[in-house]
RNA sequence: CGGGGCGUGGCGCAGUCUGGUAGCGCAUCUGCUUUGGGAGCAGAGGGUCGUGGGUUCAAAUCCCGCCGCCCCGACCA
């Protein structure tokens, strides 16, 4: 058999490997092979299983030059810092960094439905054709819409929602007002086939969308389930460090009457709009919440004050004067609405009510685009230098720099440093490759960790670090107790 | 979907008008020197120029078709 080139190739990699790595040379960041860990005999399940990584085995190609497609800032921001890779228009694969931050983020929201009252469940993305067919919105949804066929030859589709899926499950259950309200969400992806997807994540094709259903025997029910999905919409927001404010919405293709979209203030949010600043005031997180008991005062308070979307605003009719109007820039991050019996009639979702007679739910949905939110934290807190990531919602807490690796007393101060975060379960990226001062710094604020304990020779000498706070850039000297104290928040 | 632009090594680009050995910067690999804000020198590897056809002695370059991506607008979480 003749052997080949191609044949010769893997086995020459294979030696050049092996001659680099006998001489104990570094690997690019992303690229090194850990040393798999021990697996316990009993393994515990933690949500997160890497509290703690270091930068020399982790996957993180960032990129010192802006790739061409990307226009907007967190855009441009979650390719260079390797949080993203494009697969096609409007569709991504999403990189560890960029997984961690998104995985936060579906937390904080799924921490905020739970506590609303509002039970998860996981729905298909492929949804039969049939479904949709019987709410009239497969004729009606148009081009949006991927329609595929199974080897059957079956109509099947990738939901964009789940209104119909949703109601076809109550409806086969629930037979009674007495097991009313439900509420219920998933966190799943949906597709929509965007005529133009744009801005990364902002507007992609596929995208994670919280969407929760409420199901209430009349309107009065409806009503209270909309003031909690509005109540926890203004927490799960102010958890993630953004100012949402609500504003009257229509409600779309969808449908329906009672209707709200948080928008959140970023500088370079996609439309205009336009509020009384009295809500920069409002803290959503002052006080405990009782979602049983009555929430429309406080629903009442964010509803009372003006707050407009460019289209909706008309200055000769807007209540709020001169200074007291803010004029900014929103993004959408959250739409709740009420739509009666829209889909519940169709589908046949009744219920027998205390008189015996059987009546049609009134139900509501409640979205939050979860992906898109990665995008919009992003253009709400960045500067120059990179992303300056909430501290909830980063991927890490703290980025520890070992300013020069190889230098014995460095490289211990940062072990030392590194094990105990661990113990304090700080989670750590900890850059320990053997790269210039400068690069570690620009990739360390590039990807906005909110603390940075810098360690190098000359603080080292003396058992000193420099704790660096990402977003106010504020930084001093300190020992290293007093930075874990400072850094453990 | 209307209008515009772009596809050349992993990334950013030149070369196309005027056809003639495929280039630059960054990144990567090797060696030496460097080391508190994206290092220097020397060397190396890597590209069927989106794709199919056509014209030609010869195509990244000219012609036709197709595909992909981006921008503006209308639309949308």
């Amino acid at each position: 058999m003749a052997t080949s080139a191609r044949r010769d190739e893997p086995l020459r990699d294979t030696l050049r490997q092996n001659r680099g790595a006998a001489r104990g040379i570094r690997r690019p960041a992303w690229t090194g092979q850990a040393a798999l860990p021990r697996v316990p005999a009993s393994p515990s399940t933690p949500l997160r299983n890497t509290p703690a990584m270091r930068l020399s085995q982790y996957f993180l190609p960032t990129l010192k030059e802006t790739p061409a497609e990307a226009q907007i800032v967190s855009h441009r921001l979650m390719l260079r810092a390797g949080m993203i890779r494009q697969s096609s228009a409007g569709i991504y694969s999403w990189l560890p960094l960029g997984f961690r931050v998104l995985k936060r983020i579906e937390q904080i929201v799924r921490e905020e439905e739970d506590a609303a009252g509002c039970q998860e469940v996981l729905m298909p993305t492929i949804q039969p054709a049939e479904l949709w067919r019987a709410s009239g919105r497969y004729d009606d949804y148009g081009a949006e819409m991927l329609r595929i066929k199974d080897r059957h030859d079956r109509d099947m589709l990738y939901g964009p929602t789940n209104e119909e899926q949703i109601t076809e499950i109550f409806k086969a259950y629930i037979r009674s007002y007495k097991h009313l309200p439900k509420l219920l969400y998933h966190i799943q992806w949906k597709f929509r086939d965007e005529v133009r997807p744009r801005f990364g994540v902002m507007r992609g094709r596929e995208f994670l969308m919280k969407d929760a259903y409420s199901f209430d025997l009349d309107y009065a029910g409806a009503e209270r389930s909309y003031r909690k999905f509005f109540v926890a919409y203004l927490r799960t927001f102010a958890r993630m460090g953004l100012k949402a404010i609500p504003m009257q919405a229509d409600s779309g293709p969808i449908g329906g009457d009672m209707s709200h979209e948080f928008q959140i203030l970023a500088e370079t949010g996609e439309s205009k709009v336009f509020c009384d600043k009295a809500f920069l005031n409002f803290d959503p997180l002052q006080s405990d919440i009782d979602y049983d008991g009555n929430l429309k005062p406080l629903v009442d308070r964010w509803t009372g004050l003006y707050a407009a979307a460019d289209e909706k605003h008309d200055p000769a009719k807007c209540p709020v004067k001169g200074d007291q109007l803010l004029e900014a820039r929103g993004i959408e991050v959250g739409h709740i609405f009420y739509f009666g019996t829209k889909y519940s009639a169709p589908l046949g979702a009744n219920v027998d009510g205390p008189d015996g007679k059987s009546t049609t739910v009134h139900m509501g949905s409640y979205g939050i685009g979860v992906s898109r939110l990665t995008g919009a934290i992003i253009e709400a807190s960045h500067d120059d230098a990179g992303i300056i990531w909430p501290e909830s919602v980063a991927p890490f807490r703290v980025g520890l720099i070992n300013l020069k690796t190889g230098d014995a007393k460095t490289d211990a101060l940062c072990a030392d440093v590194y094990a105990k975060l661990r113990q304090k379960k700080v989670e750590v990226l900890y850059d320990d490759r053997d790269e210039r001062a400068g690069a570690k710094f620009a990739d360390m604020d590039l990807i906005g960790l909110p603390w940075q304990v810098i360690v190098g020779p000359r603080g080292a000498a003396v058992e000193k670090v420099e704790v660096k706070n990402r977003r106010t850039g504020e930084r001093a000297e300190m020992s290293v107790d007093q930075a874990l104290t400072k850094v453990a928040g």
